[in-house]
DNA sequence: CCATTTTATGGAATCGTTTTCACAATATAT
DNA sequence: ATATATTGTGAAAACGATTCCATAAAATGG
């Protein structure tokens, strides 16, 4: 192992100096600089990071907490942070958490121990008495960004999209389809993603006057399974729903297997708004109408903002939280819904 | 920031003592045991890992290196070797690769410098001309366990999916079917996994005695629509095939939107086998016949080959290369051919 | 050319652990 | 009870960087 006293003896000076050529800190001669270099390229030199991280405080690590990367949507954010990380020199330690609040008390314990610079979490759902939890997490001594889901704490750098839009963009966009009976399958866990989404869609109906009813709102973890059970429990109502829109990408896979299971075409015998957007979206028949999240801007921003706080301190941030727009991406999952024939008045 | 000297003193020991009972190296009475125990407690004491590390030499890190986390092979990769890691308390830095050799120089050189105790890498495409990056590979000072991806090496650590084997099933499951004009798409980049796929699918041939027509032969960039493109090509031959087996996921994709722009059926016009399977695959009309990899095993042995070379050394491993098998999954995308009576010769 | 400012350099302390070595305390054997 | 083996404990030396401070060398001004 080479270390900085051997360049020194090397180049013929102090380790000081080398450590000054190191971190282009200045105050160091052209040609003496020039032998420290040559002695680090000829000795293959490269610093001790954990020598350098005990002295000053910084790994150049940051933590990611992803509830679950086999979930499409996180590798795209995953992939919009690191891009701009890594500019930085910044490396990242990724955490799965499969949804679990206990496995991410965990982690952010490890990652407070392995001292990285900054974390960037996307939490799993909360569970009901985790008071010093939230404690915890706002008197951690590491700057967090929270992204996309957002815990009960006030006045918190976050990056999120804007759900309760996404909700009311897909909802509305239904409705200008002349739907009425517009059914919802959302997450049960307590996120404030679905929530939101849920809210939009409520605000959508309030605003143009249609009354809401509670069956056509379903819930249930989000799987493939789950979407597919949910979807026949509304399919098989008396009053069937002429649309249905779905909060979660698993979930409406799992719609579309139940629209197949009953015999029912989209978008002729049933509309479909779906969230989230992958490149391999071009597989589903029909093409599917969805709410697009900018996964990576999601990323880039939230790593952006982390990187900025690493620098510059939490304080002086104009506005702690960001909100990015979804885009509505119409395809071919929605139909014209005629059977009512009340104009509908649009905002 | 509280010190193991801060605990030492409040517990009235030693800082010795105190990293003894924290590290469990025994030689500590019961009752000093639990006074330390205490004030760590009541101190909120947490070990200072960059400390431990310089005097140490473990990080309790290991580099992941992926070409593109957002192929869903990756993260289930990654997840199998995060599940057994973390029992022994470590955590994976990700680096994604974007599928370049120079990224991946890159990243190695971050990963040397932080010192990560091993790393799991699933190699970009080479390009010409790496000689001394291979060079630096074999003699990096950290052990590698390389995954899915060879390099040019000899007896090296890996864990692998039998990609011959996989090829070799595929093919022969169409030759069952009845099927003699069998055509490949496969990828361009020099990865020994499409490389030996085409070889599982020439070897089923030869073995069956079916000559190989080269221009049923068509490779490519691994896109959707590169998939789309190295479809039309195939299907627009006057002898068009009667099959096609294709060695990546997205390129999958896009042969069944070809397929469709085509308007052929599948698998009454056409048979098509894919490769890798994952839960959203029920979104495909018809449900595709696959060979699945074992992509979460491959993950976790790989992790755990890792592992026990981090603590036993490179050199008493009964088999550096481990070799798992994929599973040829059935499904609707395959019709039987019937045209040509000749009696087929199983193996 | 000397006084003064600026720039370049090295010595040594420091960061927070682990670990070796010496020795003290206790347990075991005779 | 004494000799010996075992166990428990602390002082101090690493680990490999950064950085403060003092001082040497060079540059600048008159």
């Amino acid at each position: 192992m080479v270390k900085i006293t051997d360049v020194a003896k090397k180049a013929g000076v102090s380790v000081a100096t080398v450590s000054r050529v190191i971190n282009r800190r200045g105050n160091v001669r052209k040609s003496t600089e020039q032998k420290v270099l040559e002695a680090i390229k000829e000795l293959n030199y490269i610093p001790n990071f954990s020598a350098r991280s005990l002295k000053t405080e910084k790994t150049l690590t940051i933590g990611m907490i992803v509830p679950d990367i086999t979930n499409p949507f996180f590798p795209i954010v995953f992939r919009g942070a690191e891009s701009v990380v890594k500019q930085e020199d910044y490396t990242i330690i990724l955490c799965n958490t499969f949804e679990d609040e206990y496995e991410e008390m965990r982690y952010l314990s490890i990652l407070e121990a392995k001292k990285v610079d900054g974390i960037l979490l996307i939490k799993a759902p909360g569970r009901s008495g985790n008071e010093q939890y939230m404690e915890k997490l706002n008197t951690l001594p590491i700057p967090i960004v929270y992204l996309d889901r957002l815990p009960k704490l006030q006045d918190i750098p976050a990056v999120v999209a804007d759900n309760i839009g996404g909700g009311y963009a897909a909802t509305t966009h239904l409705l200008k389809l002349g739907h009425r009976k517009i059914a919802i399958i959302t997450v049960q866990y307590p996120l404030t993603v679905h929530l939101e989404r849920l809210q939009g869609y409520v605000n959508s109906l309030r605003d143009h006057n249609i009354s809401i009813n509670k069956s056509y709102i379903k819930k249930g973890i989000p799987t493939i399974e789950e979407g597919i059970s949910l979807g026949h429990s509304l399919l098989s109502m008396k009053d069937r729903p002429t649309a249905i829109f779905v909060t979660n990408h698993k979930m409406t896979i799992g719609i579309m297997r139940a629209l197949e299971i009953a015999a029912l075409e989209c978008p002729k015998d049933i509309s479909v708004v779906g969230y989230d957007d992958f490149d391999w979206e071009s597989v589903f028949h029909p093409r599917l109408t969805v709410v697009a999240q900018p996964a990576y801007q999601m990323g880039e921003t939230a790593a952006w903002l982390l990187i900025k706080i690493l620098r510059d301190g939490v304080d002086d941030l104009p506005n702690k939280k960001v909100i990015l727009s979804p885009e509505l991406k119409i395809r071919e999952s929605c139909g014209i819904y005629c059977q009512s024939k009340s104009k509908l008045k649009m905002p």
